[in-house]
DNA sequence: TAGATTGTTAATCGATTAACAATC
DNA sequence: TAGATTGTTAATCGATTAACAATC
């Protein structure tokens, strides 16, 4: 059974919630989980309902069971390596974002076009000039770019991606790209993002 | 008419494509941006309804009076002052997102506990202790917090924030966060996203 | 037992897509 | 004119919420 895309986004909210509650917690309940989430009640017990897993009346859901059900169901075990694009800031940020690893986003290398940072590392990590992209796509089996380039520089990037053999691309750039249909991007749009939640006034998540 | 979030996402895209065209491009089609997003040409159509902007037959939406109406109703002008709480990786580098500032996002500030960090500036952003957010909040009138602390510290974090008169908590944290009612929270969710994106098939936005 | 909570169905709501007459 | 594109309505699709019997 498919699992719809913003099930997949809470599933690894209901996760984080896991992670935080204190050891003597064995069992929680849909009505703890959305309040937390500002969701209905029902919406986290269907959610429930895509790993299989069965709560107990009067007592809720066994914190650790489903805990390890969402990260069977979401994959984490198959980690996806992962390149980023532009060692600036948010490149360099990105790459050492620890939680990624936990959730089997592994950030392979970095690469760039400033030979000040080429060759350097970051967080442990390479930075590569980018004409070594392709070779490396192949060797690492990396087909996830996460882009973190200036503006100015993303659209031109993103169609080099593409040739290089990119399959997916986030795009953390304030920039619309353009590429063949065999890529996929997902925008993050911080922009977007922002004036989302200032426009609206429930607590939310994507 | 109040502008549901989803098309306030998208208008920032439209947005991010007008600032893209060559000067010679006046007039943009429904049709060209929906391919470019990936979503119906109606649902671009009845997305600019919402800005009140009329296209013509055969021409398509003037460009620059639509990037105009856009920055309008998002209220672009009416800029939101917002502190980074946590001068790390990530809270640097988002202080340092030339973009933010361009759409109406102004960050005043960060703070940090760490003594390394505070009275040192970051992008040309003073770095503040902690115990000075509750003043700032009222001298800069500053209502947004954007919270890029490490995991550990964000549930603690939240509830100081919270008893500080933020109103808004921009979660780039992979926590969910137990606030009182008056605070918003957006949970940026970099993991959710990422595992939305790579379960679905269709490029997207959030 | 009484009451809290699950599991599930039906109802509602909102967003997207399809269709097409009107326009230039 | 013919054809491309808009503006808009209707149809579809999907996500959320409400309701409630079943359970322990």
């Amino acid at each position: 059974m498919k699992i719809p895309a913003k099930v997949v986004n809470r599933l690894t909210l209901y996760h984080f919630i896991i992670d935080s509650l204190s050891a003597d917690e064995n069992y929680v309940s849909s009505t703890k989980f959305a309040k937390l989430l500002g969701v209905d009640n029902s919406q986290v017990r269907k959610d429930f309902k895509y790993l299989g897993k069965t709560g107990k009346c009067r007592v809720g859901y066994p914190a650790k069971a489903l805990k390890k059900s969402i990260e069977e169901k979401l994959g984490f075990r198959a980690t996806r390596n992962a390149f980023i694009i532009g060692a600036g800031n948010l490149g360099a940020a990105l790459a050492q974002y620890r939680t990624f690893d936990d959730y089997g986003l592994h950030i392979s290398a970095l690469f760039d076009t400033d030979p000040q940072k080429i060759d350097r590392t970051i967080g442990g990590k390479n930075v590569f000039a980018l004409e070594r992209l392709e070779a490396l796509v192949k060797k690492l089996h990396a087909d996830v770019a996460i882009l973190a380039v200036p503006p100015v520089a993303a659209p031109e990037m993103a169609r080099y991606l593409a040739a290089a053999g990119i399959r997916y691309i986030w795009n953390f750039t304030p920039c619309v790209l353009d590429v063949p249909s065999k890529v996929k991007v997902w925008n993050e749009n911080l922009i977007g993002s922002f004036l989302q939640f200032i426009s609206q006034e429930k607590m939310a998540s994507k």
